[in-house]
DNA sequence: CAATGATCATAC
DNA sequence: GTATGATCATTG
């Protein structure tokens, strides 16, 4: 506890953090970095990831690189219940709708987020007040080339779609693994996309999310090591 | 009751 | 509006 909000300065070093803050509340780590804890996360969405971030070091503001650029990693809390199954669906970049021809999975937002993930499971379904919810077991992971298979398949079968104007016929039910879903203030926030004619239109901005399957696949192989 | 579509707070 | 952090709330 006494390496709260230190800078880590090698992923030794974060993922050594991590697990000196598995098994405690989040009020009890909201406490240390004198935060206020939330009754319900209604209106306080982000601020599990946030209070993580502050814990673990990670440069704060609204910046498009990762948490820990000079680690390389990517910090994502993920809501699990008690037996490390994940409650809800990952979010992880917002999806480019236009200008993207030519653009290829291994220089997506995607790809250069999820290459290195350092996962913290918080622990409480949710009923359980943000307070008293539990941080598990931290993991540091790298997606494995089956993995890696699964997510590019879907990313390019998705961006395909969006380039050829289509993308108001895409659903969350597209994609194994990773899904596209509206990524926005409320449902009269527009951005412009490529229309069935190819000619601009406005639509619904959207996010790649990865579906709980996936996480729970992931988190599921760490835990039974 | 899980999954999809919609939404909340904040900084710039 | 975009980007950060995500979860809510209605639907099937």
């Amino acid at each position: 506890m006494h390496t709260l909000g230190l800078r880590p300065t090698s992923q030794q070093y974060l993922v050594h953090s991590a697990e000196q803050l598995c098994g405690l509340t989040l009020a009890e780590v909201a406490q240390t970095l004198q935060v206020n804890v939330p009754k319900n996360l209604r209106r306080n969405k982000g601020w599990i990831g946030q209070l993580l971030e502050l814990a673990l070091g990670a440069s704060a503001g609204s910046k498009p690189e990762q948490d820990f650029p000079e680690l390389g990693v990517e910090l994502k809390t993920i809501p699990v219940n008690d037996q490390g199954k994940p409650l809800e669906t990952t979010f992880v970049s917002v999806a480019p709708l236009t200008g993207i021809s030519g653009l290829r999975w291994q220089d997506s937002n995607v790809r250069n987020k999820l290459s290195c993930v350092l996962w913290i499971p918080i622990i409480g379904e949710r009923h359980v007040p943000p307070g008293e919810r539990v941080i598990g077991p931290p993991l540091l992971w790298h997606p494995s080339s089956e993995e890696e298979r699964l997510l590019q398949q879907d990313w390019e079968e998705i961006m395909e779609l969006i380039s050829l104007g289509h993308i108001q016929s895409i659903t969350a039910r597209h994609g194994q693994v990773l899904q596209l879903r509206p990524k926005a203030a409320n449902s009269k926030a527009l951005t412009e996309a490529i229309g069935a004619k190819g000619q601009p239109i406005l639509t619904l901005p959207r996010g790649f999310y990865l579906k709980t399957n996936f996480t729970g696949t992931l988190l599921a192989k760490h835990f039974m090591l």
